[in-house]
DNA sequence: CCGCGATATGTAATAAAACACATATCGCTA
DNA sequence: TAGCGATATGTGTTTTATTACATATCGCGG
């Protein structure tokens, strides 16, 4: 197998997409949007981080600094019980993953169409 | 002056476009571009760098690792000569530029249309 | 042929972000 | 009421990214 001709390398086009304050500082990104959705279907925020392979420490810490961002709760949090406690999911954080969805999809759908007006563009 | 009843902050949504290679690996984002436009306007990278308030040691970096990964030159470099040396775009990189502004414009339109929607769907 | 100013590049110092570890609190259940 | 398991949070440690500093090379012009 020889090496190709030309010494160009593949480029791909990539774009991450997030919330943010008048601060400039991110709210909700990928891995919030993750970290969500495996404690809507855990129900504890511990399972969720270790789904994730993240630590507790900083999944607890990603969503302590995105409510006080945003000024209102994503999970209900219960501590003690029968199970040691759980968190789960408010409708405001339900409606938001959804609009994330929703606007990522949108974005996915524009970058692709542009996509090979791009790679035409700079050959 | 009194505090808005709601204690709602305003959100907004914000994004980052980069060519990546292979590795995943960044090649050119928002600051390499402006990199670039800035030799190509003031004909040197050192004055490119000072002109964006970073060092001249860091512009260098990210100009060596974009041409690397990508597999091709982007500036033209000369040392010595009447004013000690100069950097200009090759034709490639005036390309790329000129592609990467198309396709962030086509991006920022996107996310425009895409913004009130999300808005809307969140409240 | 020496000095100027820009490119070229290694390495040390510093700052910022991530991670690891320790500890406290809570409410059910045995 | 002692213990279990999850939430809650401070603090030290490590890793990573950025900046700073030092030095070499190049080619023209005086």
């Amino acid at each position: 197998m020889k090496p190709p001709r030309s010494s160009k390398k593949d480029v791909f086009l990539r774009y991450k997409l997030w919330l943010s304050a008048v601060s400039g500082e991110g709210i909700i990104e990928e891995n919030q949007y993750l970290l969500l959705r495996s404690i809507e279907e855990k129900g504890s925020l511990k399972a969720a981080a270790e789904v994730l392979g993240t630590s507790y420490r900083k999944a607890w810490g990603d969503i302590k600094n995105a409510e006080e961002l945003l000024g209102y709760e994503l999970t209900e949090k219960q501590r003690g019980g029968i199970d040691g406690g759980k968190s789960t999911l408010t409708s405001k954080a339900k409606k938001l993953l959804e609009a994330y969805d929703a606007l990522h999809k949108k974005m996915d759908t524009a970058i692709e169409d542009a996509y090979e007006d791009f790679k035409e563009s700079i050959k």
